[in-house]
DNA sequence: TTAAACTTTCAAAAATTACTGAAAGTTTAA
DNA sequence: TTAAACTTTCAGTAATTTTTGAAAGTTTAA
């Protein structure tokens, strides 16, 4: 397998990744096409390379902007805008985890304690609610908990931990 | 909030929350309404509930039964099949864990070894290549194996470790 | 100011994904 | 066997999501 690719392997197979996890493919493309390169890109660098209009890669910078994962970067003395992403696995995976939990898990949390706490009328099928959820609260909150550790510690405590839990 | 009330929004929060996590809307629902469920449902039950196709539930559940979350249960005497989700918080995480790891993310782990194993020809950007895609390999290869750690453990062992790293 | 160089926005089109419903398939009781 | 009761499959349709491209917007240098 020589470098062209070994690239396009995986810039595709990230895209793909993505699509599964909820993250269209676009975004998670032009994020691996960042992630391992070397210098700067131009928009029109990224058009290019993964063919793709510029209102597409316009919107998905953003949006990786948007999760602290991408970021401007201007040369002096050019007009143009280059976009390099966050280098270090270790605060892409913070970022990450950081993002998912504040626009998804939190707000899911939210709605699971509201539909675990409603008054028990002893019916069977009000108990069976209640507890169902109660246990889902409460598996969310821990887990989003440890997420937001992650995101509060220091960069390589995913590591260390991982490490610690694994032996 | 009534019991109605409750049951509509925690199904459609679940199906939404699904849908973010590249999961099927109504797989999610159909999941949250047999998870609250105290008695097993027939494909009729689910059709009217969720106000879906004979079509989608079936293929819907057939893809949970897959995913061994939910479970065929036939009564004694009746020709109906009925269906069941497994009730267990633990081990429905397990479980999600389990086929999450073997279906996306063991695959993934397997391109980024051969990936960052290539030749490196000293060039700039094979390096970073190697550099970065051996980063995520390692990334995900501990966050893979805590993860068949979870599913290796007994139950309650996902919220143990939780509660070991909270403190 | 102006105009060139660039970016963003957004309505329309394309692509993808999900859903339906009827036909085919299966199982079981008699 | 047969036929009723039920489930699965899948081609066609619908809904949703993504992408395009051109117009509008912005920035900067002169």
């Amino acid at each position: 397998m020589n470098y062209n690719e070994a690239k396009d392997k995986f810039i595709s197979t990230w895209g793909a990744l993505g699509t599964l996890w909820g993250i269209n493919k676009a975004m998670a493309q032009i994020h691996a096409l960042l992630w391992i390169s070397p210098e700067p890109l131009s928009m029109e660098d990224i058009m290019e390379e993964l063919h793709i209009s510029r209102g597409n890669t316009s919107m998905n910078l953003r949006q990786l902007m948007d999760w602290g994962i991408v970021f401007k970067e201007s040369k002096p003395g050019e007009r143009k805008e280059y976009f390099i992403s966050e280098k270090d696995v270790q605060e892409l995976a913070r970022q990450v985890a950081k993002e998912r939990s504040r626009r998804e898990i939190k707000p899911v949390i939210k709605v699971l304690r509201e539909v675990s706490g409603i008054e028990n009328d002893g019916s069977k099928k009000t108990e069976e609610l209640i507890k169902q959820t109660k246990s889902l609260y409460e598996l969310a909150d821990s887990a989003d908990t440890m997420m937001n550790k992650i995101v509060n510690q220091e960069s390589n405590w995913i590591t260390k931990t991982l490490m610690k839990l694994i032996k």
